[in-house]
DNA sequence: CAAGAATCCTGTCAGC
DNA sequence: TGCTGACAGGATTCTT
């Protein structure tokens, strides 16, 4: 899906377009999305007002005057945009329209229907269950070389399933795990509780691969588009990521790849050396 | 408990 | 051109 630095792009472009204004109605033209969204509470967002966009991990949060959250995952194709309501005919994939006081609606378009929206108290923030077991921020206080060592050191399996792992840290998917691990100049299949002790270089390496991504609008490969319906450009900027077969930046060996957990990883032989199957000299 | 596989769904692309 | 299988940004649930 969109990433951390995706839904990041994503709630800044719905702040300045959303931040405000009254929701006069919903049409919800899919409800089975990955969850079913309660159709009886869509009524209940007609009237309310947009106090605020907030993110959590890869969790839109829109604040709402009836003390409500409308919470908004993206999943792996989905993108929440801000449209001219004269100018936008629904196309195949737009699920739900939220039109708004000023003559746009947000749409939600997701063709994978991994994606969900729900609506809680706000009161539930803490308890809903899609938020309750979250890891801290990446680019928090909370993510600190002390909690990572901790948290890492208690793992058998990979450091890359480890960092995608959203108890571990939130936000970091396919992507900027293999993104990271190459700034971090770690084997992706290091085991995790090895890795531990490169904490105070993972951590960078996680939080500047994020905020580069984030200040290119998030990367687009297939379906992602921000709020403003136009995509991000960091997908010119992968050091590792689908650039098997292609030779290395910093060394010029050729990129690898490798798949853990089902999932692809990318990496360079020769500056992420350090895998777990190395044997001792 | 932890790690991997299977799963949800649709679109795209490579290969035949 | 058309079919088939593999694969794609995620996260949950089921098996080992």
């Amino acid at each position: 899906m969109p990433e951390l630095p995706e839904v990041e792009t994503t709630r800044r472009g719905l702040l300045s377009a959303v931040k405000g204004r009254h929701i006069e109605s919903v049409e919800l033209r899919r409800a089975d999305l990955r969850m079913p969204f309660p159709r009886r509470l869509a009524a209940k967002l007609a009237g309310a007002t947009i106090l605020d966009v907030r993110r959590r991990a890869k969790y839109l949060l829109l604040d709402l005057s009836t003390r409500d959250i409308l919470l908004v995952h993206l999943g792996m194709s989905g993108s929440f945009s801000v449209l001219h309501s004269d100018e936008h005919t629904p196309r195949t994939h737009d699920h739900e329209l939220f039109e708004l006081d000023n003559g746009t609606r947000m749409v939600f378009h997701d063709p994978r229907r991994f994606g969900v929206i729900d609506l809680l108290p706000k009161t539930a923030e803490t308890t809903h269950k899609l938020l309750a077991h979250l890891g801290p921020e990446p680019l928090s206080d909370a993510f600190s070389e002390t909690y990572l060592k901790t948290a890492l050191s208690k793992r058998s399996g990979p450091i890359k399933t480890a960092l995608m792992d959203q108890k571990l840290v939130v936000g970091v998917g396919n992507i900027y795990a293999s993104e990271s691990l190459f700034k971090a100049r770690i084997h992706p299949a290091e085991i995790a509780a090895k890795s531990a002790k490169k904490a105070a270089a993972i951590i960078p390496s996680v939080r500047t691969t994020l905020e580069a991504a984030i200040a290119s609008g998030g990367s687009t490969l297939r379906d992602y588009v921000g709020a403003n319906g136009s995509g991000g450009y960091f997908q010119h900027e992968f050091l590792v990521y689908e650039r098997d077969g292609k030779p290395c930046f910093v060394c010029g060996t050729t990129i690898q790849h490798l798949v853990q957990a089902g999932r692809s990883s990318y990496f360079c032989p020769r500056c992420q050396q350090n895998r777990a199957t190395r044997r001792k000299p």
